[in-house]
DNA sequence: GTTTAAATTTAGACAAGACTAAAAAAATAT
DNA sequence: ATATTTTTTTAGTCTTGTCTAAATTTAAAC
């Protein structure tokens, strides 16, 4: 059974692994676990003395499928609760994160087995993010950013990118929220700005903010 | 702000702190963490740098009031948390301990707030114990043990003093539950086991049972 | 009122997880 | 192809919470 600070070191190499399976540096999972190189390099070391990480010296880590498994699983039970949290216990989508990293650590097959249940099965995040199964299966959504839209199409916000308290605020500010219609009727060579209709209304979303929502085309 | 371990140390202080204030021995705290005596030194002395017990050396310790709030504020949580199993999750109440002990360390004003208002503000929690409101004040229930009752009374079941999952199960094969009628027929001198009647039918309670069936009589 | 026993504290050690500083390896630049 | 920079690892230290063994204080027994 893995700790508490190993559950959040796999979470972070799962969330820095790229399609292409290239191997993880030591100086990003410091980076993403807001410790020093060193520290990770010890946590790498103990990781794969648990059969958690493949390893190979200076140049990084992949998870095995144990790894993998064991990171999703907690993934799985952060989303859920995330989605307790928001529709049972009136959070908003900027006020679950901090919670939800604190209650994925909780050991109870049963707990999250009937919290799944008491929810109905849901199968996203507040953010739009995917919601494995209980085998570790990810519901695969084909989810692109707004930035990579052409003038002229309609879309439907599906999720975020960027999580954050205060990019989420800024959607709530501009009423953007999932399943909220956007249609782009500009881009701006110079700066990447985007001129869409929200809600009826035009607005201007900077090259930054396009490029951390992510839609479906209708 | 208490660690974790801080917590569970309040937490059983509390429990072993009896109406007349004496002081809690080193050994209590270090029988009831299942701990060496040592450690609760350790530990003692920490809780007591933090202000959180008054300790005199090879004598005890009590809470302060900033403690005991602490401890009150854990136990408050653990008791949320119940209720939360048993009434929303489906949990038996020989279940939910081990659970609620993990959750009870989470860390948010706002999710016990709202979990609180979500649950209705129950009062006790699946064990008839009761629950302390958000300023730590206990609702005082007259709760008496079955074996102090005459023959003849009338009885409810309002809780249970042992909470362990064997006597719990021990109950539930009985079809004790809180609200569940017991009237004493007699009292047997040799062994103190008692002749109740329970759900219409007679049966026979041992000394050790009746010491832990916590009653209000009618 | 000593002596013995029990409870408590101290001292020193260990594991987990972090840190700093320095060494070693890999990547980049000239 | 060598020099420089960056990345990674190692070595040694720190804190939290635990432990064992030894010392000390308190309580109990006679």
């Amino acid at each position: 059974m893995a700790t508490l600070s190993e559950e959040n070191y796999l979470k972070a190499i799962f969330h820095l692994t790229t399609k292409d399976n290239t191997l993880v540096s030591t100086n990003s999972i410091a980076k993403k676990m807001k410790t020093k190189a060193s520290s990770a390099t010890d946590m790498i070391k103990k990781l794969s003395d648990k059969g958690h990480v493949d390893y190979q010296k200076y140049k990084g880590v992949n998870l095995t499928d144990k790894g993998r498994l064991a990171a999703i699983s907690v993934i799985r039970k952060h989303r859920l609760w995330e989605v307790f949290l928001v529709k049972k216990l009136n959070f908003s989508w900027d006020e679950v994160h901090e919670v939800a990293e604190q209650l994925e650590h909780i050991k109870s097959e049963k707990l999250i087995k009937e919290l799944d249940t008491f929810l109905d099965f849901p199968s996203e995040d507040p953010h739009g993010d995917p919601i494995p199964n209980s085998q570790g299966e990810m519901p695969n959504t084909k989810r692109v950013l707004l930035s990579m839209v052409n003038p002229g199409d309609n879309c439907i916000c599906v999720g975020v990118k960027d999580s954050s308290a205060s990019f989420l605020q800024y959607l709530d500010r501009y009423k953007i929220t999932l399943g909220t219609q956007i249609s782009v009727i500009s881009k701006e060579p110079f700066d990447e700005s985007m001129l869409v209709m929200i809600n009826s209304s035009r607005n201007s979303i900077s090259k930054e903010v396009a490029n951390n929502i992510l839609i479906k085309i209708k």
